[in-house]
DNA sequence: GCCTAATTGACAGCATACTTACAATCTGGC
DNA sequence: GCCAGATTGTAAGTATGCTGTCAATTAGGC
C-alpha cells in the first residue's frame, strides 16, 4: 500500500535537532546576560576579547577565524569594544591593510573580572542535568561541532589562523 | 598555599558549553539554509509556518508562546512571510486589536514541498555521531531545554497559549 | 618589474533576537 | 458604566550573523 505523507504536527518544530540548538542558544544568551549584567558584555564579545588576550596583536581576519565569528559581524563586535575603551586597533607596520588587536588595561581588567561571572553562567545552563549527563551532553556537543566544522559558513580555523603569531596556542 | 588564578587560555571559550551552543546553531541554520535554498524559507519563516497551519487563526503573540520567539522579533517574521503571499493576517472580529493567522494557499503547499528538505536538514545536523549517540544528544537537549524553560527570556508556552482555541494540540 | 590574484577592512543590506515604548483596545473591580 | 491596568500589534534602537561589494594593498607568476 502507498504511504499516505506524515501529518505535519508540532513535532516537526519541537523534536527537530535544529529546533533544539536554537532554544538552547536562546536560553544560553539569556543566562549569560542575566549573570554578567554588572559587566556589559555579551557572549560574542567576551569571546573576543578572550581571543585578544590570548593572541595579542593579532588581526580581524584571523580573530573570524579562531572564535568562528564572520568577518563582517567581527567587524562591529570589535567597534564596540573599542568604543568601550576595552580594545585598541593598531596599524601593522609591514601590511598597511592590516590593524592589530590588543586589549586596553580596562579591557584586560574586565576580563579578569568577568570570569567568575562567566564560569557561574557556563555551569547555569547545564545545572538542570545529573552530573554523568552534563558530561555526556558536553562530549557529544564537542564531538558535533568539530565534526561539522566545515558545514558552517565560518568554519573554525585555529591553528591555520595563528601560523603566523608566535603560535601561543 | 593560596591558589592562583587559572590561566585565560582559549579553553575558556572553546570547552565552554555556551560557546558549542552558539556554534552548533549556527551550523545548524547552515546546513537548513543549504538543504532548503530552493524554498527561500530560513529557519524561523518553516517554525512559523508550521504552527499557522497546525493552529489556524492563531494570534501573533500565541504564536511567539507556541514557537518560544520574541513577540517583536516574530512581527517581522510574519511580515516577511506575507509579503511572499504564504500567510494571511485577518482583524478578529470579537477583539480589534487582534489579527489572526492563515496559510494561504501557496503557503500550505510550501510547508508540503518543503518538508522532505528540512528533514534531510535536520538529519543532517547529527549525521555525524553515531545513531546511539545522535539518540542520546536529542534526549539531553530536549531534556535541558525544557528544564531551562524559564531561564530564557520568551519562555514557551505551548498549553497555556492554546487554551483560547479548538486546542488542537 | 608588472600585472593579475588574493587579501584586508569597510560598507550596505537582510534576517533573527532582544529591549523599551506607545497607541488602540479590552477587562475587571467597583 | 467608568476607570485603572492589562493586552495587542507596532515601532525604534541595539547586537549578532550572514550576503554581497568595494577600494586599498599585497603577493605571485611570468
Amino acid at each position: 500500500m502507498p504511504s499516505k505523507p506524515a501529518a505535519i504536527t508540532m513535532d516537526a518544530v519541537y523534536a527537530a535537532p535544529g529546533y533544539l540548538f536554537r532554544r538552547m542558544q536562546q536560553i544560553a544568551v539569556a543566562i549569560f546576560v542575566e549573570e554578567c549584567r554588572a559587566f556589559d558584555l555579551t557572549p560574542v564579545q567576551y569571546a573576543a576579547l578572550v581571543s585578544i588576550h590570548t593572541h595579542p596583536g593579532i588581526d580581524a581576519t584571523r580573530l573570524s577565524a579562531v572564535i568562528a565569528f564572520d568577518r563582517s559581524t567581527l567587524g562591529n563586535v570589535i567597534e564596540r569594544l573599542e568604543s568601550k575603551a576595552l580594545v585598541e586597533r593598531k596599524p601593522a607596520r609591514e601590511d598597511k591593510r592590516v590593524k592589530l588587536l590588543y586589549l586596553t588595561k580596562a579591557g584586560a581588567a574586565t576580563l579578569r573580572e568577568i570570569m567568575p561571572s562567566v564560569e557561574r553562567a557556563q555551569a547555569r545552563m547545564l545545572q538542570p542535568l545529573k552530573a554523568a549527563d552534563r558530561k555526556v551532553l558536553l562530549a557529544l556537543m564537542t564531538q558535533l561541532v568539530d565534526l561539522n566544522n566545515e558545514a558552517s559558513r565560518v568554519p573554525l580555523r585555529a591553528e591555520d589562523a595563528l601560523e603566523h603569531l608566535g603560535k601561543s596556542g
